[in-house]
DNA sequence: CATAAAATAACCAAAAGTTAACCACTATTT
DNA sequence: AAATAGTGGTTAACTTTTGGTTATTTTATG
Protein backbone atom coordinates (compact mmCIF):
# COMPACT_ATOMS: atom_id res chain seq x y z
CA UNK A 1 0.00 0.00 0.00
CA UNK A 2 1.08 3.83 -1.04
CA UNK A 3 1.83 5.81 2.07
CA UNK A 4 -0.48 8.07 0.99
CA UNK A 5 -2.93 5.74 0.64
CA UNK A 6 -2.21 4.48 4.36
CA UNK A 7 -2.70 8.18 5.85
CA UNK A 8 -5.88 8.14 4.30
CA UNK A 9 -7.53 5.21 6.15
CA UNK A 10 -5.53 5.75 9.13
CA UNK A 11 -7.69 9.58 8.90
CA UNK A 12 -10.40 7.72 8.25
CA UNK A 13 -9.81 5.42 11.25
CA UNK A 14 -9.59 8.23 13.07
CA UNK A 15 -12.26 10.07 12.51
CA UNK A 16 -14.21 6.56 13.16
CA UNK A 17 -12.99 5.82 16.04
CA UNK A 18 -13.09 9.11 18.31
CA UNK A 19 -9.76 7.94 19.55
CA UNK A 20 -7.41 5.29 19.10
CA UNK A 21 -4.08 4.03 20.25
CA UNK A 22 -1.28 3.80 18.56
CA UNK A 23 -0.76 -0.54 19.01
CA UNK A 24 -4.16 -0.02 17.74
CA UNK A 25 -3.30 1.42 14.68
CA UNK A 26 0.24 -1.00 13.90
CA UNK A 27 -2.37 -4.03 14.38
CA UNK A 28 -5.19 -3.00 12.02
CA UNK A 29 -2.27 -1.50 9.40
CA UNK A 30 0.16 -3.63 10.02
CA UNK A 31 3.27 -1.19 9.83
CA UNK A 32 5.80 -0.71 12.89
CA UNK A 33 5.16 1.25 15.40
CA UNK A 34 7.91 4.01 14.01
CA UNK A 35 5.79 4.19 10.70
CA UNK A 36 2.84 5.06 12.56
CA UNK A 37 4.37 7.79 14.81
CA UNK A 38 5.88 9.00 11.64
CA UNK A 39 2.20 9.36 10.00
CA UNK A 40 0.63 10.12 12.87
CA UNK A 41 2.85 13.40 13.09
CA UNK A 42 1.97 14.41 9.86
CA UNK A 43 -1.90 14.05 10.16
CA UNK A 44 -1.86 15.85 13.34
CA UNK A 45 0.29 18.63 11.70
CA UNK A 46 -2.67 19.34 9.28
CA UNK A 47 -4.82 20.00 12.31
CA UNK A 48 -7.40 18.04 12.53
CA UNK A 49 -6.29 15.52 15.42
CA UNK A 50 -4.22 15.97 18.79
CA UNK A 51 -2.11 13.54 20.01
CA UNK A 52 -2.88 11.86 23.08
CA UNK A 53 -0.52 9.78 25.70
CA UNK A 54 -0.83 6.50 23.82
CA UNK A 55 -2.43 7.13 21.05
CA UNK A 56 -4.77 10.02 18.60
CA UNK A 57 -8.03 11.66 19.30
CA UNK A 58 -10.11 14.05 16.84
CA UNK A 59 -9.78 17.38 17.78
CA UNK A 60 -13.11 18.61 19.55
CA UNK A 61 -14.10 21.89 21.39
CA UNK A 62 -16.11 20.82 24.17
CA UNK A 63 -18.99 23.61 23.72
CA UNK A 64 -19.73 22.44 20.08
CA UNK A 65 -21.03 19.21 20.14
CA UNK A 66 -19.14 16.49 18.41
CA UNK A 67 -22.18 16.08 15.86
CA UNK A 68 -20.87 19.31 14.05
CA UNK A 69 -18.70 18.52 11.79
CA UNK A 70 -19.85 20.88 9.57
CA UNK A 71 -17.49 23.51 10.77
CA UNK A 72 -14.97 24.62 8.17
CA UNK A 73 -11.27 25.02 9.50
CA UNK A 74 -11.55 23.90 12.92
CA UNK A 75 -8.04 23.88 13.33
CA UNK A 76 -7.41 27.06 12.48
CA UNK A 77 -9.70 28.65 14.30
CA UNK A 78 -9.04 27.00 17.06
CA UNK A 79 -5.59 28.51 16.69
CA UNK A 80 -6.59 31.93 15.94
CA UNK A 81 -8.50 31.89 19.44
CA UNK A 82 -5.58 30.33 21.17
CA UNK A 83 -3.66 33.33 19.78
CA UNK A 84 -6.12 36.22 20.04
CA UNK A 85 -6.85 33.99 23.77
CA UNK A 86 -2.86 35.15 24.42
CA UNK A 87 -3.70 39.26 24.72
CA UNK A 88 -6.73 38.52 27.58
CA UNK A 89 -5.13 39.58 31.24
CA UNK A 90 -6.79 39.21 34.54
CA UNK A 91 -8.80 42.19 35.17
CA UNK A 92 -9.61 43.12 31.44
CA UNK A 93 -12.99 44.04 30.64
CA UNK A 94 -13.90 42.42 27.17
CA UNK A 95 -16.59 42.12 24.76
CA UNK A 96 -16.97 38.75 22.60
CA UNK A 97 -18.26 38.92 19.52
CA UNK A 98 -20.88 35.95 18.42
CA UNK A 99 -18.76 33.44 15.76
CA UNK A 100 -17.36 30.67 15.71
CA UNK A 101 -14.00 31.10 15.57
CA UNK A 102 -14.61 33.80 18.90
CA UNK A 103 -16.69 30.91 20.89
CA UNK A 104 -13.27 29.50 21.12
CA UNK A 105 -11.61 31.49 23.10
CA UNK A 106 -13.65 30.04 25.59
CA UNK A 107 -11.53 27.34 26.68
CA UNK A 108 -8.13 29.66 26.59
CA UNK A 109 -10.09 32.20 29.25
CA UNK A 110 -12.26 30.33 30.89
CA UNK A 111 -9.63 30.41 34.05
CA UNK A 112 -8.78 34.38 34.07
CA UNK A 113 -11.09 36.62 35.96
CA UNK A 114 -12.75 38.73 33.59
CA UNK A 115 -15.59 40.24 32.88
CA UNK A 116 -16.73 39.61 29.52
CA UNK A 117 -19.75 41.59 27.70
CA UNK A 118 -20.97 39.71 24.60
CA UNK A 119 -23.72 38.52 22.57
CA UNK A 120 -22.74 35.16 22.47
CA UNK A 121 -25.22 32.50 24.01
CA UNK A 122 -22.85 29.73 23.61
CA UNK A 123 -19.96 31.39 25.57
CA UNK A 124 -22.58 32.68 28.66
CA UNK A 125 -23.95 29.11 28.79
CA UNK A 126 -20.24 27.73 28.76
CA UNK A 127 -19.05 30.32 31.18
CA UNK A 128 -22.02 29.62 33.85
CA UNK A 129 -19.74 26.91 36.14
CA UNK A 130 -16.85 29.69 36.15
CA UNK A 131 -17.25 32.21 38.83
CA UNK A 132 -13.97 33.92 37.62
CA UNK A 133 -15.77 35.29 34.88
CA UNK A 134 -17.96 38.04 35.20
CA UNK A 135 -20.66 37.42 32.00
CA UNK A 136 -22.53 40.32 30.55
CA UNK A 137 -24.46 39.14 28.26
CA UNK A 138 -26.06 41.82 25.73
CA UNK A 139 -29.43 41.01 25.53
CA UNK A 140 -32.08 40.22 22.28
CA UNK A 141 -33.88 37.84 20.17
CA UNK A 142 -32.48 34.55 20.88
CA UNK A 143 -30.72 33.67 17.36
CA UNK A 144 -31.09 29.74 16.78
CA UNK A 145 -28.70 29.56 14.13
CA UNK A 146 -25.93 31.23 15.18
CA UNK A 147 -26.60 31.46 18.74
CA UNK A 148 -26.41 35.27 19.27
CA UNK A 149 -28.60 37.42 20.75
CA UNK A 150 -29.57 40.53 18.33
CA UNK A 151 -31.64 43.44 19.51
CA UNK A 152 -31.89 46.97 18.64
CA UNK A 153 -31.35 48.00 22.13
CA UNK A 154 -27.66 46.30 22.44
CA UNK A 155 -26.34 49.46 21.17
CA UNK A 156 -27.41 51.57 24.39
CA UNK A 157 -26.39 49.06 26.60
CA UNK A 158 -23.07 48.90 25.31
CA UNK A 159 -22.41 53.15 25.15
CA UNK A 160 -23.17 52.57 28.74
CA UNK A 161 -20.02 49.78 29.41
CA UNK A 162 -16.29 50.74 28.79
CA UNK A 163 -14.47 48.18 26.93
CA UNK A 164 -10.97 47.32 27.41
CA UNK A 165 -10.43 44.95 24.61
CA UNK A 166 -12.92 43.28 21.84
CA UNK A 167 -12.61 40.26 20.12
CA UNK A 168 -15.04 40.82 16.37
CA UNK A 169 -15.55 38.51 13.78
CA UNK A 170 -15.88 39.16 10.12
CA UNK A 171 -18.06 37.57 7.38
CA UNK A 172 -15.78 39.08 4.95
CA UNK A 173 -12.77 42.20 5.01
CA UNK A 174 -11.57 43.82 2.24
CA UNK A 175 -9.22 46.98 1.63
CA UNK A 176 -12.36 48.46 -0.07
CA UNK A 177 -15.67 47.68 2.28
CA UNK A 178 -13.39 47.20 5.40
CA UNK A 179 -14.57 44.94 7.99
CA UNK A 180 -18.20 43.27 7.00
CA UNK A 181 -20.74 41.63 8.49
CA UNK A 182 -23.66 40.14 6.99
CA UNK A 183 -26.77 41.13 9.76
CA UNK A 184 -27.44 44.92 9.80
CA UNK A 185 -28.96 44.71 13.19
CA UNK A 186 -25.38 43.05 14.36
CA UNK A 187 -23.13 45.57 13.15
CA UNK A 188 -24.88 48.15 14.74
CA UNK A 189 -23.83 46.62 17.92
CA UNK A 190 -20.43 46.01 16.68
CA UNK A 191 -19.43 49.40 14.89
CA UNK A 192 -20.38 50.52 19.00
CA UNK A 193 -18.43 47.90 20.44
CA UNK A 194 -15.57 49.16 17.88
CA UNK A 195 -16.06 52.80 19.27
CA UNK A 196 -15.99 51.99 22.72
CA UNK A 197 -13.12 49.47 22.90
CA UNK A 198 -9.18 50.41 23.65
CA UNK A 199 -8.22 47.65 21.56
CA UNK A 200 -9.86 46.28 18.75
CA UNK A 201 -8.85 42.35 17.66
CA UNK A 202 -9.99 40.61 14.22
CA UNK A 203 -10.03 37.48 14.65
CA UNK A 204 -10.28 36.24 10.06
CA UNK A 205 -9.10 33.26 8.98
CA UNK A 206 -7.25 33.38 5.48
CA UNK A 207 -10.66 32.74 3.75
CA UNK A 208 -12.28 35.76 4.37
CA UNK A 209 -9.85 38.38 2.89
CA UNK A 210 -11.14 40.26 0.14
CA UNK A 211 -14.65 39.66 0.68
CA UNK A 212 -17.48 41.44 1.80
CA UNK A 213 -20.97 40.45 2.82
CA UNK A 214 -24.29 43.36 3.21
CA UNK A 215 -22.97 45.80 6.22
CA UNK A 216 -19.65 47.47 6.57
CA UNK A 217 -19.81 47.85 10.87
CA UNK A 218 -15.90 49.64 10.70
CA UNK A 219 -13.31 50.87 8.15
CA UNK A 220 -10.33 48.63 8.62
CA UNK A 221 -7.56 51.16 9.56
CA UNK A 222 -10.25 51.23 13.22
CA UNK A 223 -8.71 47.73 13.96
CA UNK A 224 -5.81 47.44 16.19
CA UNK A 225 -4.84 43.49 16.03
CA UNK A 226 -5.29 41.15 13.18
CA UNK A 227 -5.33 37.83 14.32
CA UNK A 228 -5.25 35.29 10.50
CA UNK A 229 -3.81 32.19 10.34
CA UNK A 230 -2.17 33.18 6.67
CA UNK A 231 -0.04 35.58 5.70
CA UNK A 232 -2.04 38.18 3.89
CA UNK A 233 -1.33 39.37 0.80
CA UNK A 234 1.09 42.50 0.08
CA UNK A 235 -1.27 45.04 0.04
CA UNK A 236 -2.63 44.16 2.98
CA UNK A 237 0.92 44.49 4.79
CA UNK A 238 1.44 47.87 3.24
CA UNK A 239 -1.99 49.20 4.78
CA UNK A 240 -1.59 47.67 8.23
CA UNK A 241 1.88 48.96 8.12
CA UNK A 242 0.32 52.52 6.92
CA UNK A 243 -1.84 52.20 9.72
CA UNK A 244 -0.08 50.85 12.70
CA UNK A 245 -1.58 47.58 12.86
CA UNK A 246 -0.53 44.92 14.48
CA UNK A 247 -0.46 41.44 12.63
CA UNK A 248 -0.68 38.11 14.39
CA UNK A 249 -0.49 35.34 11.94
CA UNK A 250 -0.49 31.81 13.38
CA UNK A 251 0.09 29.88 10.83
CA UNK A 252 3.63 28.52 10.37
CA UNK B 1 -7.56 1.88 27.86
CA UNK B 2 -5.94 5.41 27.37
CA UNK B 3 -6.12 8.09 29.65
CA UNK B 4 -8.76 9.81 27.83
CA UNK B 5 -11.09 7.03 27.08
CA UNK B 6 -11.48 6.53 30.56
CA UNK B 7 -11.99 9.94 31.36
CA UNK B 8 -14.90 9.77 28.43
CA UNK B 9 -16.50 7.00 30.18
CA UNK B 10 -16.08 8.63 33.65
CA UNK B 11 -17.69 11.86 32.46
CA UNK B 12 -20.37 9.25 30.39
CA UNK B 13 -20.52 7.30 33.88
CA UNK B 14 -20.90 10.44 36.19
CA UNK B 15 -23.31 11.91 33.87
CA UNK B 16 -25.90 8.87 33.97
CA UNK B 17 -25.99 8.13 37.54
CA UNK B 18 -25.75 12.00 38.29
CA UNK B 19 -23.71 11.17 41.90
CA UNK B 20 -21.15 8.73 42.09
CA UNK B 21 -19.07 7.67 45.35
CA UNK B 22 -15.32 7.65 44.01
CA UNK B 23 -15.07 4.63 45.22
CA UNK B 24 -17.74 3.22 42.77
CA UNK B 25 -15.54 4.71 40.35
CA UNK B 26 -12.47 3.11 41.47
CA UNK B 27 -14.31 -0.57 41.30
CA UNK B 28 -16.06 0.03 38.11
CA UNK B 29 -12.97 1.25 36.12
CA UNK B 30 -10.29 -0.67 38.45
CA UNK B 31 -7.52 1.86 38.58
CA UNK B 32 -6.36 3.17 41.97
CA UNK B 33 -8.12 5.97 44.06
CA UNK B 34 -5.54 7.87 43.46
CA UNK B 35 -5.76 7.63 39.46
CA UNK B 36 -10.02 7.89 40.21
CA UNK B 37 -9.00 11.01 42.32
CA UNK B 38 -6.87 12.76 39.68
CA UNK B 39 -9.24 12.39 36.77
CA UNK B 40 -12.07 13.50 38.76
CA UNK B 41 -10.05 16.69 39.41
CA UNK B 42 -9.49 17.09 35.87
CA UNK B 43 -13.52 16.57 34.90
CA UNK B 44 -14.11 19.26 37.62
CA UNK B 45 -12.16 21.82 36.23
CA UNK B 46 -13.34 21.01 32.88
CA UNK B 47 -16.49 22.53 35.27
CA UNK B 48 -19.47 20.12 34.50
CA UNK B 49 -19.38 18.49 37.55
CA UNK B 50 -18.59 19.45 41.52
CA UNK B 51 -16.64 17.77 44.61
CA UNK B 52 -18.60 16.46 47.09
CA UNK B 53 -17.86 14.20 50.32
CA UNK B 54 -16.94 11.09 48.65
CA UNK B 55 -17.74 11.35 45.37
CA UNK B 56 -18.72 13.71 41.80
CA UNK B 57 -22.24 15.15 41.07
CA UNK B 58 -23.32 16.66 37.86
CA UNK B 59 -23.82 20.58 38.00
CA UNK B 60 -27.71 20.97 37.87
CA UNK B 61 -27.04 24.16 36.69
CA UNK B 62 -27.83 23.98 32.90
CA UNK B 63 -30.72 21.65 33.38
CA UNK B 64 -33.90 22.21 34.80
CA UNK B 65 -35.57 19.17 36.55
CA UNK B 66 -38.52 17.91 36.19
CA UNK B 67 -38.61 16.23 39.91
CA UNK B 68 -36.38 18.19 41.83
CA UNK B 69 -35.00 17.23 45.34
CA UNK B 70 -33.80 20.12 47.06
CA UNK B 71 -35.96 22.93 46.44
CA UNK B 72 -38.53 23.54 49.46
CA UNK B 73 -42.57 23.08 48.11
CA UNK B 74 -41.61 21.38 44.82
CA UNK B 75 -45.12 19.79 44.47
CA UNK B 76 -46.92 23.18 45.18
CA UNK B 77 -44.65 25.26 42.97
CA UNK B 78 -45.41 23.08 39.98
CA UNK B 79 -48.63 22.78 40.47
CA UNK B 80 -49.14 26.57 40.42
CA UNK B 81 -46.55 27.19 37.66
CA UNK B 82 -49.56 24.49 35.77
CA UNK B 83 -51.88 26.49 36.75
CA UNK B 84 -50.66 30.02 35.49
CA UNK B 85 -49.33 27.91 32.05
CA UNK B 86 -52.71 27.10 31.43
CA UNK B 87 -53.27 30.73 30.65
CA UNK B 88 -50.54 30.50 28.17
CA UNK B 89 -51.86 30.48 24.24
CA UNK B 90 -50.24 30.34 21.42
CA UNK B 91 -49.66 33.59 19.69
CA UNK B 92 -49.02 35.36 23.40
CA UNK B 93 -45.99 37.47 24.17
CA UNK B 94 -45.28 36.84 27.72
CA UNK B 95 -42.63 38.00 30.20
CA UNK B 96 -41.23 35.56 32.15
CA UNK B 97 -40.05 36.51 35.76
CA UNK B 98 -36.52 35.03 37.24
CA UNK B 99 -37.35 32.65 40.30
CA UNK B 100 -38.23 28.68 41.10
CA UNK B 101 -42.08 28.59 40.50
CA UNK B 102 -41.51 30.63 37.29
CA UNK B 103 -39.04 28.44 36.08
CA UNK B 104 -41.30 25.31 36.37
CA UNK B 105 -43.47 26.83 33.88
CA UNK B 106 -41.48 25.74 31.09
CA UNK B 107 -42.33 22.43 30.88
CA UNK B 108 -46.31 23.50 30.55
CA UNK B 109 -45.52 25.59 27.63
CA UNK B 110 -42.46 24.32 25.84
CA UNK B 111 -45.01 22.80 23.16
CA UNK B 112 -47.02 26.57 22.42
CA UNK B 113 -46.12 29.07 20.07
CA UNK B 114 -45.54 31.89 21.85
CA UNK B 115 -42.82 34.87 22.30
CA UNK B 116 -41.00 34.79 25.73
CA UNK B 117 -39.50 37.75 26.94
CA UNK B 118 -37.56 36.86 30.14
CA UNK B 119 -34.08 37.83 32.46
CA UNK B 120 -34.37 33.92 33.18
CA UNK B 121 -31.16 32.41 31.78
CA UNK B 122 -32.09 28.76 33.07
CA UNK B 123 -35.31 29.39 30.74
CA UNK B 124 -33.15 30.45 27.77
CA UNK B 125 -30.93 27.73 27.75
CA UNK B 126 -33.90 25.48 28.16
CA UNK B 127 -35.93 26.91 24.92
CA UNK B 128 -32.67 26.37 22.72
CA UNK B 129 -34.40 23.09 21.28
CA UNK B 130 -37.83 24.60 21.25
CA UNK B 131 -38.13 26.77 18.43
CA UNK B 132 -41.27 27.28 18.46
CA UNK B 133 -40.52 29.40 21.26
CA UNK B 134 -39.33 33.21 20.39
CA UNK B 135 -37.03 33.83 22.89
CA UNK B 136 -35.97 37.34 23.84
CA UNK B 137 -33.91 37.86 26.68
CA UNK B 138 -33.09 40.90 28.65
CA UNK B 139 -29.95 40.58 28.92
CA UNK B 140 -27.59 41.90 31.72
CA UNK B 141 -25.35 40.51 34.41
CA UNK B 142 -25.23 37.20 35.02
CA UNK B 143 -26.37 36.32 38.66
CA UNK B 144 -25.11 32.66 39.05
CA UNK B 145 -27.12 32.18 42.28
CA UNK B 146 -30.77 33.21 40.75
CA UNK B 147 -29.27 31.85 36.86
CA UNK B 148 -31.37 35.76 35.85
CA UNK B 149 -29.60 38.60 34.24
CA UNK B 150 -29.47 42.15 35.57
CA UNK B 151 -28.78 45.17 34.26
CA UNK B 152 -30.00 48.94 34.87
CA UNK B 153 -31.01 49.22 31.18
CA UNK B 154 -33.60 46.55 31.00
CA UNK B 155 -35.97 49.07 32.23
CA UNK B 156 -35.69 50.76 28.62
CA UNK B 157 -35.40 47.40 26.89
CA UNK B 158 -39.15 46.68 28.33
CA UNK B 159 -40.54 49.47 27.49
CA UNK B 160 -39.55 49.06 23.69
CA UNK B 161 -41.87 45.36 23.92
CA UNK B 162 -45.47 44.84 23.87
CA UNK B 163 -46.43 42.35 26.54
CA UNK B 164 -49.35 40.21 26.41
CA UNK B 165 -49.05 38.64 30.12
CA UNK B 166 -46.67 38.75 32.68
CA UNK B 167 -45.92 35.64 34.82
CA UNK B 168 -43.79 36.92 38.20
CA UNK B 169 -42.29 36.00 41.27
CA UNK B 170 -41.81 37.70 44.64
CA UNK B 171 -40.39 36.87 47.64
CA UNK B 172 -43.12 38.59 49.79
CA UNK B 173 -46.49 39.86 49.57
CA UNK B 174 -48.38 41.79 51.71
CA UNK B 175 -51.34 44.13 51.86
CA UNK B 176 -49.26 46.80 53.50
CA UNK B 177 -46.46 46.85 51.26
CA UNK B 178 -47.92 45.50 48.31
CA UNK B 179 -45.34 42.99 45.89
CA UNK B 180 -41.72 42.74 47.22
CA UNK B 181 -38.68 41.77 45.92
CA UNK B 182 -34.98 41.54 47.63
CA UNK B 183 -33.02 43.15 44.58
CA UNK B 184 -33.86 46.88 43.58
CA UNK B 185 -32.14 46.56 40.23
CA UNK B 186 -34.84 43.60 39.33
CA UNK B 187 -37.89 45.60 41.18
CA UNK B 188 -36.83 48.37 38.21
CA UNK B 189 -37.57 45.52 35.47
CA UNK B 190 -40.66 44.23 37.30
CA UNK B 191 -42.20 47.35 37.65
CA UNK B 192 -41.57 48.30 34.21
CA UNK B 193 -42.97 45.03 33.10
CA UNK B 194 -46.38 45.43 35.72
CA UNK B 195 -47.02 48.67 33.71
CA UNK B 196 -46.72 47.23 30.36
CA UNK B 197 -48.75 44.13 30.49
CA UNK B 198 -52.00 43.41 29.73
CA UNK B 199 -52.55 40.67 32.47
CA UNK B 200 -50.52 40.23 35.34
CA UNK B 201 -50.00 36.67 36.94
CA UNK B 202 -48.27 36.47 40.77
CA UNK B 203 -47.54 33.03 41.27
CA UNK B 204 -46.78 32.81 44.70
CA UNK B 205 -47.18 29.94 47.12
CA UNK B 206 -48.58 30.20 50.82
CA UNK B 207 -45.67 30.80 52.43
CA UNK B 208 -45.13 34.24 51.02
CA UNK B 209 -48.17 35.82 52.18
CA UNK B 210 -47.31 38.94 55.11
CA UNK B 211 -43.73 38.85 54.12
CA UNK B 212 -42.09 41.40 52.25
CA UNK B 213 -38.27 42.50 51.53
CA UNK B 214 -36.34 45.29 50.80
CA UNK B 215 -38.29 46.92 47.62
CA UNK B 216 -41.87 47.50 46.18
CA UNK B 217 -42.33 46.82 42.91
CA UNK B 218 -46.03 47.35 42.58
CA UNK B 219 -49.21 47.75 44.41
CA UNK B 220 -50.75 44.50 45.10
CA UNK B 221 -54.02 45.75 43.12
CA UNK B 222 -51.85 46.78 40.45
CA UNK B 223 -52.31 42.37 40.17
CA UNK B 224 -54.71 40.85 38.00
CA UNK B 225 -54.49 37.23 38.41
CA UNK B 226 -53.07 35.30 41.72
CA UNK B 227 -52.07 32.09 41.61
CA UNK B 228 -51.27 30.45 45.08
CA UNK B 229 -51.37 26.91 46.83
CA UNK B 230 -53.35 27.73 49.54
CA UNK B 231 -56.64 30.05 49.93
CA UNK B 232 -55.54 33.16 51.52
CA UNK B 233 -56.59 34.80 55.26
CA UNK B 234 -59.93 36.52 54.63
CA UNK B 235 -58.33 40.15 54.43
CA UNK B 236 -56.53 39.04 51.70
CA UNK B 237 -60.06 37.54 50.18
CA UNK B 238 -61.77 40.55 50.50
CA UNK B 239 -58.92 42.54 49.10
CA UNK B 240 -58.68 40.88 45.73
CA UNK B 241 -62.95 41.05 45.79
CA UNK B 242 -62.41 44.79 46.07
CA UNK B 243 -60.14 45.21 43.60
CA UNK B 244 -61.32 42.42 41.06
CA UNK B 245 -58.21 40.34 41.49
CA UNK B 246 -58.84 36.91 40.29
CA UNK B 247 -57.71 34.22 42.88
CA UNK B 248 -56.39 30.35 41.71
CA UNK B 249 -55.47 28.07 44.31
CA UNK B 250 -54.53 25.01 43.08
CA UNK B 251 -54.02 22.94 46.65
CA UNK B 252 -57.55 21.12 47.08
C1' DC C 1 -16.94 17.50 71.35
C1' DA C 2 -14.79 13.30 69.91
C1' DT C 3 -14.26 10.07 66.46
C1' DA C 4 -13.96 7.90 62.09
C1' DA C 5 -13.91 8.52 57.31
C1' DA C 6 -12.40 11.06 53.58
C1' DA C 7 -9.79 14.68 51.26
C1' DT C 8 -5.43 16.92 50.20
C1' DA C 9 -0.84 17.25 49.16
C1' DA C 10 3.46 15.65 48.77
C1' DC C 11 6.58 12.33 47.65
C1' DC C 12 8.62 8.01 45.33
C1' DA C 13 9.38 4.30 42.05
C1' DA C 14 7.91 1.45 38.33
C1' DA C 15 5.96 1.12 33.90
C1' DA C 16 4.70 2.84 29.66
C1' DG C 17 5.07 6.29 26.16
C1' DT C 18 7.64 9.91 23.58
C1' DT C 19 11.34 12.05 20.99
C1' DA C 20 15.16 12.11 18.24
C1' DA C 21 18.85 10.22 16.28
C1' DC C 22 21.20 6.70 13.78
C1' DC C 23 21.66 2.71 10.69
C1' DA C 24 20.33 -0.77 7.31
C1' DC C 25 17.35 -2.41 3.85
C1' DT C 26 14.24 -1.98 -0.18
C1' DA C 27 11.98 -0.07 -4.06
C1' DT C 28 11.68 3.66 -6.98
C1' DT C 29 13.42 7.49 -9.54
C1' DT C 30 16.85 9.90 -11.90
C1' DA D 1 24.82 3.29 -11.22
C1' DA D 2 23.57 6.79 -8.01
C1' DA D 3 20.28 9.26 -5.43
C1' DT D 4 16.09 9.28 -2.89
C1' DA D 5 12.00 8.21 -0.10
C1' DG D 6 9.87 5.02 2.89
C1' DT D 7 10.29 1.70 6.20
C1' DG D 8 11.80 -1.06 10.35
C1' DG D 9 14.94 -1.73 14.10
C1' DT D 10 17.56 0.04 17.68
C1' DT D 11 19.19 3.04 21.13
C1' DA D 12 19.24 6.65 24.87
C1' DA D 13 17.35 10.49 27.32
C1' DC D 14 13.17 12.22 28.80
C1' DT D 15 8.11 12.69 30.13
C1' DT D 16 3.67 11.02 31.55
C1' DT D 17 0.89 8.04 34.02
C1' DT D 18 0.01 5.29 37.68
C1' DG D 19 -0.14 3.09 42.25
C1' DG D 20 1.64 3.17 46.74
C1' DT D 21 2.79 5.61 50.81
C1' DT D 22 2.87 9.15 54.11
C1' DA D 23 1.37 13.03 57.05
C1' DT D 24 -1.91 16.62 57.64
C1' DT D 25 -6.31 18.76 57.24
C1' DT D 26 -11.27 18.66 56.51
C1' DT D 27 -15.88 16.81 56.94
C1' DA D 28 -19.68 14.10 58.71
C1' DT D 29 -21.93 12.19 62.46
C1' DG D 30 -23.25 10.23 66.91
Amino acid sequence: MLKVERLDEINEYIKNNVTVSLDELVKVFDVSKNTIRRDVNELVKSGEFSKIYGGVSVNRSTIIPYKDRSIQNQAAKQQIAKQAASYVEDGDIIFLDSGTTTVEMFHFIKHKKVTVITNNMEFVIAALPFENLNIFSTGGMLERKTKSLTSIHNKEVIRGYNINKAFLASSGISLKNGVTNSLPVESDLKACVVEKSDDVFLLVDHHKFDKYSLTTYCRLEQIDHLVTDKQPANQYLDFMKKHNIKLMVTGK
